[in-house]
DNA sequence: TAAAGAAGTTAACATTGTTTACTTTATTTT
DNA sequence: AAAATAAAGTAAACAATGTTAACTTCTTTA
C-alpha cells in the first residue's frame, strides 16, 4: 500500500512548513534547519515541501517575508504613536530593537545577516513608509529633525546611522561579543544619549523613566 | 599505480590549504569554501586535508586566528601611534576598520559573524591589550577619556560603544544595505562625531584633513 | 462518472564532510 | 646501510543534505 488516508494534508501544510520552520528557529540555529527536521515534524515525506516551496531558498525566503512583517508590526506602531513624546518613542523603539533581536536571534540573523541580503533589499525598497520599520523611522527622524532632538544633515543619513547603531549593538550581543548583560542597559543609555542632539539636556532623565533591556528580558 | 612522486607536499600543505582559503575568500562566499575547493586548488585528494585538520571546523579556525591576526595588525599601530593626535587615530582606526569590512567582506563575516563566535570569545579574553584590536582600542578609549576627548562612563562601555558603532555600520555596507557608497563619507563622518564629546568643537575640521571611505575603496 | 490536476510518496542522484584501510615517502633506529 | 616507524598521501565507502523523476492518491470539475 502506498499512502494511508490520514496522511494527506489539505492546503495548510505550506503554512505548516512555515510555521515549524518559526518554532524551531526560536530554539536552534537556523543552518540546524533541514528539509528532514520540517518532513519529521510535519509527518510528510523528504520531499513533501516541494510541492509548496520550489526549493528551500524559497521556504527560508517565504519565513523571511513573514519575519519581516513581525518586525516592522513590532517596531512601526511605537515609532508612530503619536501619544507619546518623540523621545520616549525612540527610545522605546531602540529598547524594542535590541529585545526582539535578544529574544528571536536566530531570527534576527536570517533577517538582516548577509545570505538573503538580495531579498532584504527588496523587502525594504518595496514596503513604503507605513509598513516597513526603517520606513517608519524614517519618517520619526524626519519628525525629531524638525522638533530639534537629532541634527539636521540629510534623514537617510542619520535614519541609517542609528540603524546602525542598533544593529551592531544588537548584533555584539547576539554573537557573544559581551559576557555580561547588566551591562547593556548602560551602555543603550550611552547610544542613546549620543544618537540625540547635544543641546539637549532632558536627554537621560527622560530616557532614564523607561525601562532597560537587561532587566526586562532576563525575567521573560 | 597509486601516487606519481610530484604529488608529495612536504611540509607546507597545511600552510597552502590557508593561504587558499583565503585567496578563495577574497573572492567568494564563505560558504563556497568546500574541501573539494581546496583539494582541487593544491592538486591533492578529497581527504589528504585531514593529514592536517581534524575537521573543516578545525581549518576554519585556523583562518580566522589568522585573519584576526591581520585584522589587529592593521588596526592595533594606528591607535598606538604616538605621533599622531589621538583625534586623528581615532578617526583613522574607523576609517580603516570600516575599510577592512569593505575589502575583505567575507572574512570580516567570518570573523566577527555568529557561526564561529566561542573561538572569537578566546581569542578576544586570550588576546592582551597588546595584540588585540579591541584591547589597543580600549586602551585609547582611555588615553581620550582622560584627555576630555570621550565620555567619562565606564572604559568597557565606551569602548564597546564604539565597536558596535563601527561594526554595525560595517555590517550594514557590506550585507548590502546601503545602494550608494558615496554617503558612506557623509554617514562616517557623523558616525565619528557622535562618539567624541560635545564640548568639543574642533572634531569636524579635524576629521575632515583625513581621507574619505567612498574615494579612497572606489579607485583601489 | 471520467478526466484532470493538486498533493502526496518512493527511489535515486549529486554534493558535502568524514572515516577506514591502504600505499608511498621521509625519518629514525639499530 | 638496512630495517622499522612515522608522516603524508590516495581510494573507496558512509551518512546527511538538497533535489529531481516517476508514480499514486485524493479532490475537483466538466
Amino acid at each position: 500500500m502506498f499512502m494511508n488516508k490520514s496522511n494527506f494534508h489539505h492546503g495548510n501544510l505550506k503554512e505548516e512548513f512555515i510555521k515549524h520552520s518559526f518554532k524551531f528557529i526560536e530554539q536552534n540555529d537556523v543552518d540546524k534547519l533541514t528539509l528532514k527536521v520540517l518532513s519529521d515534524a510535519t509527518g510528510t515525506s523528504r520531499s513533501a515541501i516541494y510541492k509548496h516551496f520550489r526549493s528551500k531558498d524559497k521556504l527560508m525566503e517565504a519565513i523571511i517575508i513573514s519575519g519581516f512583517n513581525k518586525f516592522d508590526h513590532m517596531l512601526a506602531p511605537i515609532l508612530k504613536d503619536k501619544n507619546e513624546p518623540l523621545v520616549d518613542r525612540f527610545y522605546k523603539a531602540g529598547f524594542e530593537y535590541i529585545k526582539f533581536a535578544k529574544t528571536h536571534p536566530n531570527l534576527y540573523r536570517l533577517l538582516f545577516g548577509h545570505k538573503y541580503y538580495k531579498l532584504r533589499e527588496d523587502l525594504i525598497s518595496i514596503n513604503d513608509e507605513n509598513c516597513s520599520g526603517f520606513g517608519a523611522l524614517k519618517v520619526a527622524v524626519i519628525e525629531g529633525q524638525d522638533a530639534g532632538l537629532l541634527k539636521k544633515e540629510s534623514a537617510m543619513t542619520r535614519t541609517i546611522l542609528i540603524w546602525s547603531a542598533l544593529h551592531g549593538l544588537s548584533s555584539l550581543i547576539i554573537d557573544g561579543f559581551m559576557d555580561i548583560d547588566k551591562d547593556i542597559d548602560t551602555i543603550y543609555e550611552e547610544l542613546f544619549n549620543s544618537m540625540l542632539e547635544s543641546t539637549l539636556d532632558s536627554k537621560v532623565k527622560i530616557a532614564s523613566k523607561l525601562p532597560f533591556i537587561g532587566s526586562l528580558i532576563k525575567h521573560k
